[in-house]
DNA sequence: CACATAAACGGAGGATGCCTCCATTTAGGA
DNA sequence: TCCTAAATGGAGGCATCCTCCGTTTATGTG
């Protein structure tokens, strides 16, 4: 797995360095769930049993804790990508993008995180690219898609639409569905 | 005008609190362009000339600043909405978008306020709906848009897509036009 | 096994921004 | 002119950020 490569070589080489390495991600997980993605950098040092001064050695700034909390989550949604592999085109597009959305619908920090540019956020972008990108070609192929959109433009759009906020999931859900019929291709 | 109706309720009453007032407006708006929504709030008052504690009477939240900086904003927008009454009803619809989006383009501190709640924006919330609304209407009536969409659905999706960022402005343009076709009345 | 050393550690503390409290000033009506 | 309610401003307590540096420790080498 590509951006498990990627995420091992942040990680320390010294044992003792590995383990905090290990605990700040899980408490800044369960502390920016609790918390927001605001919550006191301190505390998470804390929680995880270590010093604030150890956290910034690892993720010199919040963005970089955030990045490397959620990679994982990326990452299950990119294996979400095989398990439609065998519905048609369009469905198996639109299946992929349920999963996406659910697995990332709340965590608007990962939105805005796709947005940045930044090594690590790069890496995940690449591969939710990589995994969505034959679903879209495959559609298009089928010509159930229009042609003139890329990947980058799709999840992009997802994406934004998931982030905002509205006045109910089913109001999200209906918004997202009237976006994803401007994909289908001109009949 | 609502929305001014609404401001100057809460502008003081006394002669030179109203001058304070209006400089730390006009001092938030410079301050915020300047150095972003998190400017410091000190920064804005001596900008304004005025004590911190004057902001915080006038303000008691940084949303509460922020709100009143853009009121006008929308309210321009909502003017914008009679200057295409003469176009035909899918263009009107597009055209006033477009201003829309050319409007609060950057300012993504008013997408996000417009998602939240809080007296101030309702009233912005409900100028834009009363200004877009008959828009929609017309568009509706004349079955060139779905009619299973709402006014709150439509900004929703717009200032959705217009608040994420995107590689360029012409992905942004393009994504939207996308998400924007979905609205098209099914033949 | 013991030691040397590079790597990692942690927390004190300076800096910054948030927000409140309250003693002082002032606008505007009687 | 005078009185009072309204408004003012900044000192200061508190939280968080982030860095610096003296101390501790893992690891591999003799």
């Amino acid at each position: 797995m590509t951006e498990t490569a990627e995420l091992a070589l942040r990680r320390p080489g010294r044992a003792d360095a590995r383990r905090n390495y290990d605990a700040l991600i899980a408490a800044a997980r369960d502390g920016f769930a609790e918390l927001g993605t605001a919550a006191p950098l301190e505390e998470i040092a804390r929680r995880a049993g270590v010093g604030i001064a150890t956290l910034y050695r690892n993720f010199p700034t919040r963005e970089a804790l955030i990045e490397s909390v959620y990679l994982e989550e990326v990452d299950a949604v990119c294996r979400a990508a095989d398990a439609v592999a065998d519905l048609e085109p369009w469905q198996a597009m639109l299946t992929w993008i349920d999963r996406l959305v659910a697995y990332i619908g709340t965590k608007h920090v990962l939105i805005d995180a796709l947005n940045r540019d930044s090594s690590t956020l790069r890496v995940c972008r690449e591969a939710l690219y990589s995994a969505g990108g034959p679903l879209l070609n495959r559609a298009q192929d089928a010509h159930v898609i229009r042609e003139d959109i890329s990947i980058d433009d799709l999840l992009r759009l997802v994406t934004s639409v998931t982030g905002a906020s509205f006045t109910s999931p089913e109001q999200k859900d209906r918004v997202l569905a009237i976006a994803l019929d401007g994909l289908r291709a001109a009949k």
